[in-house]
DNA sequence: CTGAAAGCGCTAACAG
DNA sequence: CTGTTAGCGCTTTCAG
């Protein structure tokens, strides 16, 4: 293990102060063309990286930015990340990303994680659990920058890139309507979780503008596997007065659902429509492939970083980001 | 913006001097028991949280590990990632994540700002463009261990966990064999990746051992994309002498296969029967539900973390870890 | 344009 | 058990 250069080492070899190699690295208007391209040369020559502890301690800030998500496994936080990542790379960021699985102890300690490495800032989506936020209140008390984004804090108003889940919810049913269909089911997946309840709304509302009375058993409750996809698709077949379309807030559902029903014979669309949501990359791949209403993913990752660099700059967020989820029409519906 | 407490704050505090205090915070034996419940406690209280950039500076190196991959976004990676993480948290560490999008130059670029931020050890998954491991060398030049896994370097013997893909390219075809297919189609996607190639080579060597000739047109070449599967669909179905089963290098492949025979009202298995590889979760969900080699992801991670562990401990690697795919039966084969 | 001096927050070595 | 001293590598004054 060889000890790293550092600037004093190409001062001395250059017999000049480290000051001026600093200036000269950092592009310092200050400096003679000749010095500075004499320091950059050798910086070259000998290997010089930068030591982040040392500026960072003199800056205490990094160019690293965090990213706290529950899961980074699922298709949308992967991709969002992704997304970030690339972008945060090309203005010289690093990402650190923290996963809270679900856990608001871990999600705390993610967040005191972040703060010890003094992180420029942080784009979080929240557990389900987190209630409190004082760890994100921590952080910016630290003057650490928090953007949220998809699973916000309802108290959050300003600092959030989000979805118009309650349209999303309209845009669903009124595409069915527009088809034909009347006797729609909503499966609705856990009661109080924000994002699932808009789409909920939505639905009752796009319902009511279009004269439909709601029937009391359309609207079901349960987990958001695939596996819950199959008995909810069971329940369904069970019924002497079958739907003729279902709207699924998760795609897993869905996919269930679609699964089942191939298996037992139903034609989807024709006996049943079926509408999911998040635009699962499993859906393109089935037969029927699902239609469902996709979050521009892209967009959210570039609202959130944008936002993020411009609190960074000390700038203020004024107004919310709040973006349409868009229908994806494939053979189920 | 507040200011930090830093150690000196509560030493000031507490009118002893700031050494006492870094000690105690740390554990260090040679402290008084009630001194140190104090700076405990006045920590707590004034809220101090350590600079890692100052004790990085001091150590010259962090709690901080890289993870670098082509690509977060697949579900290998995403779920490997995941693992990792969790296992590192346990440990206090937190990761820094990379992604080349298969470019060696974003590569290079990744590996220095790991560098720059000096992390205590890297966990790489190389670009298909990575020829020159410089970078790398770099890293370890500079104290930093690399642990490759998954897409690992061909000229990396000790530090990597890998998988048998030759057997896993037998297994399946095997599989086959024993389920009566004879004439078998292999799909081996882009020529010169070598773990494709090793698959294919299991599949060769598994018909030998069989007794089966080679057909020359029963090896073909493609994209590894969804649509590329619906190429070869079509193509495979315009032949006169169909094959009884096609084995797929990638899931997307197979899945894109799968769908065109639904389409196409042919029967899987019994006219067709396929095997995909990786494991894709859609394989889960579509109907027939898609047979394939899973990689054991966990131990891929788990085993990834534990030689990283153990070399930035200081202990060498005198034996790669290879590990097997798992044959996940479902209805397609 | 360049140099000197000081200090970011922490820890290791040494001396009490 | 506690305090002193020094320094990690870099940048920010301030003085030339």
């Amino acid at each position: 293990m060889k000890k790293n250069t550092t600037i004093k080492d190409i001062a001395k070899a250059l017999d000049i102060h480290h000051t001026t190699v600093s200036r000269a690295l950092r592009g310092h208007p200050y400096v003679n063309e000749d010095t500075k391209k004499l320091v950059l040369e050798t910086a070259e020559k000998m290997k010089y990286f930068p030591n982040a502890f040392a500026s960072g301690l003199r800056s205490n800030t990094s160019k690293i930015i965090g990213i706290m998500v529950p899961d980074i496994r699922p298709h949308f936080f992967s991709q969002t990340i992704s997304c970030i990542t690339n972008l945060a790379f090309k203005r010289g960021y690093t990402v650190m990303i923290c996963q809270s699985n679900e856990d608001y102890e871990v999600e705390k300690q993610n967040a005191l994680a972040l703060l010890k490495n003094r992180v420029a800032g942080v784009i979080a989506s929240i557990s389900y659990k987190t209630k409190k936020l004082d760890h994100f209140e921590t952080l910016e008390k630290h003057g650490i920058p928090v953007v949220y984004f998809d699973r916000v804090p309802q108290s959050e108003i300003n600092n959030c890139v989000k979805i118009d889940n309650f349209n999303a919810g309209m845009l669903a049913t009124d595409f069915l309507i527009s088809k034909g269909k009347k006797n729609i089911v909503f499966y609705a997946g856990l009661p109080n979780v924000n994002v699932f309840a808009q789409r909920l709304s939505g639905f009752k509302n796009a319902l009511d503008k279009n004269g439909i009375t709601l029937e009391e058993d359309h609207i079901l409750f349960g987990g958001i596997e695939n596996k819950d996809g199959i008995k909810v698709a069971e329940k369904i077949l069970g019924r002497k007065n079958r739907p003729d379309a279902i709207i699924c807030i998760v795609d897993a559902v869905a996919l269930g659902i679609l699964n089942t029903m191939a298996k037992s014979k139903i034609k989807v669309p024709e006996e049943i429509a079926i509408v999911g949501f998040d635009n699962d990359p499993a859906g393109a791949l089935v037969y029927p492939g699902l239609t469902t209403l996709a979050q521009p993913m892209e967009e959210i990752a570039g609202q959130s970083f944008n936002f993020l660099c411009k609190r960074i700059a000390g700038e203020e967020i004024v107004k919310p980001s709040v973006l349409n989820m868009e229908l994806i029409i494939r053979e189920s519906a």
